[in-house]
RNA sequence: GUAGAUAUAGCUCAGCUGGUUAGAGCGUCGGAUUGUGAUUCCGAAGGUCGUGGGUUCGAGCCCCAUUAUUUACCCCA
């Protein structure tokens, strides 16, 4: 006999475990619907050459690869055999190898296979596209806190429209599922990687811009120190460094620390990315507009409070968001649960050359994503899942001999018409077994339908939580539940 | 890929500087006079101590290897 067991980085969902995710779930789809976005599902595995190269080069190592069938390692042709994976391809190594055995992976997150859909269907949707999409994904990591080899993720995303609205709704969609679930004390960041290029030039344009942002994403984990040393060793220069700490370390709200960067901008002599204003918008917001980042950043928070937004202390401009996924063009988001130890449990962002790999250049797309095991875990540890019960069925009838458990049957059939789960205690087990059952799986009602109760043509229902026990006619009992 | 930790009953874990038949709680099953649950009392079942070597008169405990799990780094949801 082997001792059973799963892949690792997987995970068995028990019955009490999938109503909770069920339930996060059914607050996410809610919401998303209710912003309009409709709902999509890709297949498990997409070709290869769909996945390899959008993920950079770790994100390609992550990818999980699918074994050709049959006998991958030759090709049969008319009774004529050719070895496929050759000797010099075995000493050129797994790079060399590995297309010729697979070709097909799994899906390591939902806004590529997207991305694929609306190039395959450019001909057949219907621009703006909003699509949601709440599948698992899976990624060949090392597990650890928070972190899983196959995952949910729930996706929302709109192809098709670079209106800021978008943005907008996406920090009106991560409150309100969040909200929605009880996670109240939450943060979302917001930035935009147009800031984080502007910071770089205010810099000098001196090394490595992908190891700057890399290094002050941290700012908040390892601290100032730390992202110096970091800086450091990726040669940046410590003066350098002090000028970009002079921008980043600011306190105050949202728009204080738009006007401050700005003015950091400005001395810094950055050239101005952003466009003037076409309409006329308010005099002073002039001189914002010539940086995009900023000047979006600003829009996004007019737009949300214009929506009835009212949480501005949940969302936080922070310029040191700099997010991995390099497709990020625009704005980038973040959600943290506060007083939890745990990643992010959203993010998302704008792209604009979503599809541009997959030959439709020039559609931005901006979207986000929950991380539904993280949420999970989140309202785990917070203690925030309410409900304790192991199976959906509320009234449980009891068996004492074939004729009562027969007796019973019109009963149950009628509980169920009524759309009451019910369930009749399938043996003639000892009463007292029933009982322990029913309490067990945490069934709020049990009915008691013996012998005596049959001769009455009653039966008991016992209110498991009080003790509390009536008797009603059978007539009565399906018309006294469902009240 | 790098570094650390752990592995004993179905679950969570004790187990002394190596010493005779391996422990608890929870769970499971049975019982406490007839048809009532989570509380109480009594009882039972259940372990080749991850696997393979080694040291020793003697190993759950020490050493080596191996596998699995887990935490942190990298990166990320």
């Amino acid at each position: 006999m082997q001792k059973p067991s799963i892949p690792q980085g997987t995970r068995d969902f028990g019955p009490a475990q999938v109503a909770r995710r069920q339930h996060i779930f059914n607050v996410i789809r809610r919401t998303f619907e209710t912003f309009g976005y409709a709902p999509l599902e890709t297949p498990t595995l997409e070709n290869l050459s769909v996945l390899t190269g959008k993920y950079g080069d770790e994100g390609d190592q992550l990818l999980f690869k699918v074994l050709n069938s049959g006998n991958f390692l030759v090709k049969e042709r008319r009774g004529e055999i050719t070895p496929f994976v050759t000797a010099e391809d075995l000493e050129a190594g797994p790079k060399a190898v590995l297309p010729k055995i697979a070709e097909k992976g799994l899906r390591y997150d939902l806004t590529v296979p997207f991305a694929r859909y609306v190039a395959m269907n450019r001909g057949t949707l219907t621009f703006p596209f909003r699509r949601y999409q709440m599948q698992p994904v899976w990624r060949a990591d090392r597990p650890q806190r928070g972190r899983y080899r196959e995952f949910w993720q729930c996706d929302a995303d709109v192809v098709g429209t670079d209106s800021l609205l978008c943005e907008a709704e996406i920090v009106l969609m991560m409150a309100q599922v969040l909200n929605g679930l009880g996670l109240d004390d939450f943060t979302i960041k917001i930035n935009h990687r147009g800031v984080l290029r502007n910071i770089y030039q205010a810099l000098g344009g001196e090394g490595q811009e992908a190891d700057l942002f890399v290094a002050i994403d941290k700012l908040d984990k390892i601290g100032r120190e730390g992202v110096t040393n970091e800086l450091l060793t990726k040669g940046f220069t410590e003066p350098t460094i002090d000028t970009l700490f002079a921008l980043l370390n600011m306190e105050g709200d949202y728009t204080g620390k738009l006007t401050r960067l700005l003015a950091g901008f400005v001395t810094a002599g950055v050239e101005p990315d952003g466009q003037r204003p076409t309409q006329d918008s308010d005099e002073d917001d002039d001189e914002l507009t010539y940086y995009r980042g900023l000047n979006e950043l600003n829009e996004v928070r007019e737009l949300l409070e214009a929506s009835g937004f009212r949480q501005f202390d949940r969302l936080e401009f922070d310029p040191t968001l700099a997010r991995g996924l390099s497709y990020y063009t625009g704005c980038i988001f973040e959600v943290k649960i506060n007083n939890v130890q745990m990643g992010s449990v959203s993010g998302g962002g704008r792209y604009d050359n979503l599809t541009g790999s997959f030959g439709l250049p020039g559609v931005s797309g901006v979207g986000f994503s929950f991380g539904v095991d993280r949420l999970y875990d989140c309202l785990e540890t917070l203690d925030l899942f309410t409900d304790t019960s192991e199976t959906p069925t509320r009234c449980l009838l009891t068996h004492f001999d074939p004729a009562s458990g027969r007796a019973a049957l019109p009963l149950l059939a009628e509980l169920r018409a009524a759309g009451i789960p019910a369930e009749l205690y399938p043996d003639a087990s000892k009463l007292q077994k029933q009982f322990k059952y029913a309490d067990a799986k945490g069934i709020p009602l049990v009915i008691v339908l013996g012998p005596e109760e049959l001769a009455a043509g009653v039966a008991k229902i016992k209110i498991m939580k009080t003790g509390e026990e009536t008797v009603l006619p059978l007539s009565e009992v399906v018309g006294a539940l469902t009240v």
